[in-house]
DNA sequence: TATGAATGAGACTTCATTCAT
DNA sequence: TATGAATGAAGTCTCATTCAT
């Protein structure tokens, strides 16, 4: 009687619910972290602030670290994201340019929620191993790097470009992470350019080729560093 | 007569006991936080694994943070001492044997206690603000570097020390500390000269003036880089 | 069709659950209270005698003052009950019928629960002023009798209703008090109406103005006293 | 050689010292009951608030109750005398003239030390029974009115002297208290006056029989009350 | 599937008291 | 006799997780 065949419907709409809820947690989870930190965030407070009963909690995520793993894949993809579009950028421009480009780039990454990045970054490791992690990031832009570096060989001399690669990730990574933590100071309007330049320069000197003094880029604005 | 007065003997005893519980408990809360990370670290735990009752943790430490702060303090004081004592021994050097000797400096300073280290830098920061913290390290080194740099103010081309100083000591703690934790195989005995040429050579190519190709030492086999 | 929405029906029988708990928790601080005393009750043994976990104590109650509370709570509704009755039995009663009727309704009140009684009135103030107390039930007591002798202002020699209430609920309170807790022998059957006739006696002379000299009632055995 | 044979005086030394820090201990014990009620009052900080250590606290006490115990007996003695004094005075005295002076005695009472005397007789009864109780005071006031009530037992008109002591100790202890308590507004200097006066009324019509219409007191002031 | 009451291990902390020196 | 470091039972409370409805 009266059996409406809407299974089907039915099946999205409950499947769009699901998003929504997963949506709402991982939010909660997020605006959490960054308000009161990892240990703020208890998973009856999570559930609440997402206006989601704790068993509905339970029902998608196993226990409180997959929804902290949860949020740090979501950043880690707009991470990546934005390295990705850098790279692309950059792909077939002289190392000058690139770098510059980069830079930039690895800052701007640490604009997209740096309250966020620093509560994940600087509080969740934990008792190690298990679970997503923000290093990802890392690999991804050290992956990244290592295909320009071998694309632009001739520009550089760099002999391991494996490296070379771990070295400059590690060094821009630092460099804007600590500067957003440490010294705001250096990424205000007026002075991050100079910040930028500086961080340019400590990897065009270490990247050219001693010999292939400039010549490459066409004297951009700025972009080209007397390095 | 005679009778040398048994208080002061008595004081300094208990003063011993004290000291002996003290570090008793410094030391259990080092070792737990190495094994089991900073949640792991539990006052019940640390009075426990120092043969110490709950009420003598107490006695001496407010709390939990406290007796991590303790740790940091110890751990920074010997991180301090490595790099007071790698500045004082290359401050009259020339850039090229000194930059060697500072980088292998940060490598050593992370061979103390490497994971007492990461857990220290990793885990800690936490609730934030309050108390010692390992930033303090980075803080004494950037004032020790540039005093360097400033004594050698000829040798260099630097337009602001003060950043030179923040780039280069967030670049050769980020690098060794990386190292440290994700590319042990670079610090290998046989690849570890390698590394330390690759960091001195970043560090030395961003410092020198473009004009004053070297000129200085040529000595010390590997010491001198072609940068 | 027909299908009654089982929301409603579920959502009451938790309510009842929670309620049965609640119940159960005040209940057992009450008798532990009575057995051991404020210093007896602590929220593990509350929650133990209660046959709830100590997480649902807490899930209910912020804290053990907020348990006494509550039993401080119920108490003082039944005691205030009492009081009302009594007022509303009298009010249009003359003053001795009217007395005897309320120290003896001071008397029953002290029956209600008389060792938990004991321990709200003396162990419980502590830490002061915060929460319920039982005070409220002599405020209350107060009201009423400030607007019965109001009433009754023609057959009372009173310059100062606000004092005289305060002198005579005090008194009768005190005096009801100190005898359940230190004369029990006073109110045996057979002498507890004297203790009646006695504590009537001495409130009726003060009320009473000297040349009102009875006049009222007769009737009722031993309910007009000589005054 | 050379010993000094002051045997005697150093134990006499030694007693006026035992003395001195038995006092220093009871004053801590009853400042700090007062500063933060018993619950502040551990013995750790009684000794330190004494100026002795731990130690030597439990040479003198063998705990934390007979410290505070001690306290209640010094506190209940200066009641006492208080008492003591003023039933001294009216021995002689009509009664509507000792009464008031009575009175007094009950308010002057609580002057001694009001704050002290409230976390005595609201804080410490507790689990019950043991140790020293301020209710002697009470037992001891009940004896001397009794024998005055009894030596003046042809002004009054009370059948049985046990209960009238009783009702009047306990009337009168609760309305001084309670008036310390609750009621200060009306032990200001200038209506202190109007409140003994009421007590004073509420008491003296109690007692005197109906026919001895005064006729004893010789008009003293306001000592003569209209009853 | 959703709900939220219930659970209980375990974290932190205090304090009366003991005892070696 | 004094000292104060040490003890540890006991108390308060939180929070991840389960499970009956």
């Amino acid at each position: 009687m009266a059996r409406r065949p809407q299974t089907n419907p039915r099946k999205i709409a409950s499947q769009k619910r699901s998003r929504l809820t997963v949506d709402a947690l991982l939010e909660a989870t997020a605006r959490i972290l960054v308000k009161d930190g990892y240990d703020g965030a208890s998973t009856n407070r999570i559930a609440a602030t997402a206006g989601v009963s704790i068993g509905s909690l339970y029902q998608y995520f196993p226990g409180k670290d997959a929804l902290v793993a949860g949020v740090i894949d979501r950043h880690t993809q707009e991470l990546m994201q934005v390295g990705r579009d850098a790279f692309l950028k950059v792909a077939a421009q002289p190392i000058d340019i690139a770098v510059r480009e980069l830079v930039a780039a690895g800052i701007n990454g640490h604009r997209v929620d740096p309250k966020l990045h620093r509560v994940l970054s600087e509080e969740i490791p934990r008792t190690g191993g298990r679970g997503a992690n923000i290093d990802s990031v890392q690999q991804s832009g050290r992956a990244f790097l290592r295909g320009y570096l071998e694309a632009h060989r001739d520009e550089i001399d760099i002999a391991d470009p494996d490296l070379a690669a771990f070295i400059l990730v590690t060094t821009v990574e630092a460099l804007t992470h600590s500067a957003v933590l440490r010294r705001p100071d250096f990424l205000t309007d007026e002075k991050v350019e100079g910040f930028i330049d500086e961080v340019a320069r400590l990897v065009l000197r270490y990247l050219r080729a001693p010999s292939s003094r400039r010549r490459s880029s066409r004297a951009g604005a700025r972009a080209t560093i007397d390095a």
